[in-house]
DNA sequence: ATGTAACTAGACTGTGTAGTCTAGTTACAC
DNA sequence: GTGTAACTAGACTACACAGTCTAGTTACAT
């Protein structure tokens, strides 16, 4: 007779949320499992019941993290205008990558990717080649209906989303004090969506 | 009567090389002073009277790597023949910030940010500041003589560079294995610039 | 030549922390 | 209700490492 009581769902996503905050914040090296546990209002033991090491833990929470990460939205889209459609995209995708959250993942991914390639390579497979993969879809789309001219679609979406990357994106990667301001963005992000349509159509 | 004896700048040197090449290997936290005394072929005590602790000896060894990274020559520019120039900018680039040593050194500045911001400034002057400026005018030059019609030198630079990281810098960034090929990247760099030219016309 | 400060080797302190162990408590399956 | 396994609190081990200290050696400035 096997009697068992089922491992505390809501604890492993206490100790997940805890783990995923602390270690975007100080990185893998200076996060303690003690204070995981602690945040996470947790006993220590009961980490390593769920997650047999640090190893373990750290994988688990980025996979977690980056399921969570909603990239773009590909319904509702107004063809006529095609301008606004590619500064709506722009400007999410500006807003995405210069959050907190999705930055201190990116950066922690990338730093560990030496010594962790599966874990730089759930967010590379969740992160860029998703939303790259959405993009050039769109681009496929807009080819088809000779709304643009483009004649591959992976290429434009790689060269549109390095492009709306721009300064700002470095500046918050590099935790630049002084950042240029909202309106700059979004001078750069139109400017920079016309000169994609110019090259384009 | 004060008798010094200098402190032996070749000694500073080997400390330096050791620290630059462990931390961008290891990361900061990960790196061990007695390692680098080691690796340095010193003892810790004169690791210790050059550089006060590890954040100064880590300081040092980032603003002496950056001091080296050496990013475009601007001379000898043939002005008749633009896509070339641009290829050719675009590829020096592009083996630039895929090489080990500036992918390393731009990732632990990226990491480190957070925990020391003086550190991840110097690399953003000495990398993406200084590079995008010496482009910039180029652009200048090239509206100026109305080969291209660049309203923006500046956004204009970022977006070409930007550009020009394309899939690769990604790939490099987060370790990935199987990279695209070499005939890839260059068929890329060479759509971009094409396509750059197309968009400023 | 001589004094001083840069050096070396290595012991030492203190701290932080991964992971284990123990003893006791709690909640679910039966 | 009862057994078992998930939990808790906290002590404990083992180790890595920043930074200091000591005792002795070496090389340069005078």
């Amino acid at each position: 007779m096997v009697i068992k009581r089922p491992k505390s769902e809501v604890k492993r996503q206490q100790i997940l949320d805890a783990a995923i905050v602390l270690f975007t914040e100080k990185g893998f090296a200076k996060t303690s499992m003690d204070l995981i546990a602690k945040n996470a209002d947790v006993s220590k033991q009961t980490v390593y019941s769920h997650f047999g090491n640090k190893d373990d833990l750290f994988y688990s929470a980025i996979e977690f993290r980056c399921e969570s990460l909603q990239l773009l939205e590909v319904s509702a889209i107004d063809f006529s205008d095609v301008r606004n459609v590619l500064v709506q995209v722009a400007t999410r995708f500006s807003q995405l990558i210069t959050s907190k959250e999705a930055c201190a993942v990116h950066k922690i991914c990338s730093f560990e990717s030496n010594v962790n390639p599966q874990v730089s390579d759930i967010f590379y497979q969740a992160g860029p080649i998703k939303l790259t993969t959405q993009l050039a879809n769109l681009f496929t789309e807009l080819n088809n209906r000779k709304i643009l001219n483009i004649d591959n679609p992976w290429h434009a979406a790689i060269q549109f989303l390095n492009m709306m990357k721009g300064e700002l994106w470095m500046q918050v990667e590099f935790n630049v004090q002084d950042r240029i301001s909202p309106e700059e963005v979004d001078n750069y992000l139109c400017a920079s969506v016309d000169f994609f349509i110019r090259g384009y159509s």
